[in-house]
DNA sequence: CTTTTATTTCGATAAATTTAGAAATATAAA
DNA sequence: TTTATATTTCTAAATTTATCGAAATAAAAG
């Protein structure tokens, strides 16, 4: 009836990980900013903590939303475009 | 910063509304078959009680993803299209 | 090697969410 | 008016989620 697949589950994943006022913000801010390490996300949100952004930061990592390249001790995270364009070009603007 | 204005409190609601798996398999359903009440959704989909799928239409119409027409005892409902094409277009196909 | 900085994992708690059965409401049908 | 059907509200339990502080990792700097 309604398909139950791997697309759905990863869309139910990443719309999970957006329906949350400081995780849709980190979004948003990535989409501005194209890339920010996880403390510079932190100061940019007010009063949250590190291991909470840690987690918010998976959550939106492991839907695919966000991608992640590593350099040195920091993180950097990025959207992934072509995910955002397929569930969510709201990001985008 | 990031901005926190009744458009993107819409877009947690929705996305909120989204990010479970039978809510949005009814919003699929919807779109497929323009419009159902609520006894007929509950036919298509497995095993959810009247109360639960009662909570669930309530939460995804509050969003404003889905709206509603009564007529006698019946609820029928059906997907907001502008509501949809702007923060989640993947339901359109 | 020790210290500092960035981030994650662990452990715990409070709040929110999902779920269902029973009772309530509302309309229609007999 | 009584009965049947559709949906919601109430109540409560079970599960999940958001959050933080403290401890653990990991890499860089001194």
């Amino acid at each position: 009836m309604v398909p139950d697949n791997e697309e759905v589950k990863q869309a139910v994943k990443v719309y999970k990980a957006l329906g949350e006022p400081t995780r849709i913000k980190i979004a948003m801010l990535l989409t501005e900013e194209q890339t920010l390490c996880c403390s510079d996300i932190g100061d940019k949100l007010e009063s949250v903590a590190g291991s909470t952004l840690s987690h918010h930061l998976k959550q939106l990592t492991e839907s695919g939303l966000l991608q992640l390249r590593k350099d040195g001790t920091y993180i950097y995270y990025s959207v992934n475009k072509d995910v955002a364009r397929k569930y969510a070009p709201y990001l985008l603007g």
